[in-house]
DNA sequence: TCCGAACAGTTCAACATTGAACTACTAACG
DNA sequence: CGTTAGTAGTTCAATGTTGAACTGTTCGGA
């Protein structure tokens, strides 16, 4: 076991996420979803207007338009005029766009689930902590 | 900072990976590759096949076949029929290519370190030696 | 009240990605 | 050897992604 570099280990790291998403994609498919248009849905909550997904996801706004587009026609996602900014649209999810998003979210976490069965309870509780340091918005460094 | 099923812990973490990576996009390409051109030339010395390249990335072969077909336009990689398997190209970096894929290395290593500067050293070398372990390739279940 | 800057979202054309089908070659086995 | 199954890599057409430019709306002065 070599040496690692930060941009090793975190290519290490995201090797393995990309390799839990490939796994569950197929039956993600199945729930009607890509993986992206989960994503974009378990974000709906938080964010509910394209230009806010779009700044959530790292993503274009063309490309949310495009996804929201077709959440819309499949009846996962409903589109209403915002009332007083006549610029936006409030989205939201569906009561089928829920339920979708839900069932995908419990594939990924049985796939999570089995590759964190390699740690100890304390392990895991220890990598859950450092995420959520390395993933807090305003950097405090040490 | 509410409960965490494991795949809203992988969420956070895969969001984290992806915005580092965004912040660094610019710069890499500015050493003349695209994000997903230089995960190709780091795997190049290991996986000195498309196809096997195309395991090692998750990614179609056509993609593969584009991709290299780009980065040996510009330089970046030798393309030579294998002796002995004549279905196959060995690809090498060239000296350029090299260089272009170190330089990448290291904006990426400096963003990471940027990123890592809020853990404690205890606490990186447990998230490594975590991440090694969720890496591993024979999944060994405690 | 008017204006200019900024923002939300879309369109469009260029470009990238990819599934399916294909060619060329190798390997296993009788 | 000859046949068959499997692998490497490409082509092509369909689809997805995105930068640039656009429309319509809001907002903050002056």
């Amino acid at each position: 076991m070599g040496k690692s570099s930060p941009g090793e280990l975190w290519t290490l790291n995201f090797e393995v996420t990309m390799g839990v998403m490939a796994e569950v994609e197929p039956e993600v498919r199945e729930q009607g979803l890509e993986m992206k248009e989960f994503f974009l849905l378990g974000k709906l909550d938080d964010h509910p207007y394209p230009a806010d997904l779009a700044r959530a996801l790292i993503t274009p706004k063309p490309t949310i338009t495009f996804m929201v587009k077709r959440l819309e026609s499949v009846g996962f996602v409903k589109r209403q005029t915002e009332t007083g900014d006549l610029r936006r649209f409030r989205l939201t999810l569906t009561p089928s766009g829920r339920k979708a998003m839900e069932a995908a979210r419990a594939i990924l976490d049985e796939a999570f689930e089995r590759r964190l069965a390699r740690l100890s309870r304390s392990e895991r509780a220890e990598l859950a902590r450092i995420l959520v340091l390395l993933s807090e918005k305003n950097a405090p460094p040490r």
